[in-house]
DNA sequence: AACTATTTATAACA
DNA sequence: TTGTTATAAATAGTT
């Protein structure tokens, strides 16, 4: 911009090339510095030299901050509806859990409670099948629980918080659902027999 | 820059500020491409402005890119030792969850095996016992589990993504493990039983 | 790094 | 916002 106007392309000798770099790089920070000063705005800037080294910049608090609040700005509005509907999966998911567990308190107290003292042969062989479908269901659960959760893991950090702090609070709520000790609603614990009935 | 040199500091007129943020942010963004294109750097910028709009820059490819970029730049070789024994812990979690299936499966053929039809009331009890430690087990496992991703969630995404490979890889293994008909060493069923001997 | 001759960016104004 | 213009800044080429 001075002695001579240069072409806007890259330059091909690589001492300009360096030179420029380093001077134009500074006039940029600088100016992005300004217009954070005078304006009042809150700015991000990285660089990545050619040879992949890092040049950054974050006017107000730290580079970590910046991407998170950049994260939320871009990825609010766009994926609102993929944000909800992954987490009314969530909120499936965590629903089948606690039935799982339900089915299992249910189960064991039905064994432990007036079951296998008097229990028959009979019963004994139901329960039995019940056993290897809560086995199976558990092993089910567990595994759909971390799929769902490496499928959190692939998107934008901020979703996952989101989903993180509701799988938060489920886990409390099934903390206080494991520690109830009556039993209100007998589950029907022969239903689902049929699937392994021969 | 014209007209008068200005001051350093917020500018406290609306109007101008206004009016400066739109074209130095402008001219900031001019500049970002300028460099890039003449030095071959890969540039990312965000700007907000005080009432929070967005206004970004990325020079090649994707902002996503870019910020996955950053991270791996400027989180790389800090977090190496956190990352690894975040890795590390996973892995135990995960030869727990292994462990928790290995004997839920031994003692599922115990009882459908040899066991049940053959039963007395004393070996149902001391079945009935270990039931209980399972469903622990398995309720503490699958707890544990969750809250060794809600812990994963909370780091970067660059580290989720590694422990993301590795549940996958593990979650494999586990799935083959679960097939696995024959049953080589014959767990100690009685070893835990003494928790719960009264 | 420093030094200028120029090109750019932009503050004030419309 | 956009355009104009006088002037401040940035910087390309050189030392």
């Amino acid at each position: 911009m001075a002695r001579g106007k240069i072409q806007m392309k890259r330059i091909e000798n690589p001492v300009h090339r360096q030179v420029t770099f380093c001077k134009r790089r500074a006039g940029l920070l600088k100016k992005a510095k300004e217009l954070s000063v005078l304006c009042d705005a809150e700015i991000g800037i990285f660089i990545f030299s050619a040879h992949g080294k890092l040049y950054e910049l974050a006017t107000k608090g730290t580079m970590q901050g910046l991407i998170e609040k950049y994260m939320k700005s871009s990825c609010g509005s766009q994926d609102d509806q993929a944000k909800e509907a992954q987490l009314l999966d969530t909120k499936e998911e965590i629903n089948m859990l606690k039935h799982e567990i339900e089915l299992l308190q249910k189960g064991l107290r039905y064994m432990l409670g007036g079951g296998a003292g008097t229990m028959t042969l009979d019963e004994l062989h139901i329960f039995e099948k019940h056993l290897e479908i809560w086995i199976y269901n558990i092993r089910s659960a567990k595994m759909e629980i971390m799929f769902q959760e490496i499928q959190l893991l692939k998107n934008k950090e901020g979703i996952l918080k989101a989903a993180n702090n509701y799988l938060q609070e489920m886990i409390d709520d099934q903390t206080g659902i494991t520690n109830i000790a009556p039993m209100i609603n007998p589950y029907p614990l022969t239903t689902q027999n049929e699937i392994f009935q021969t």
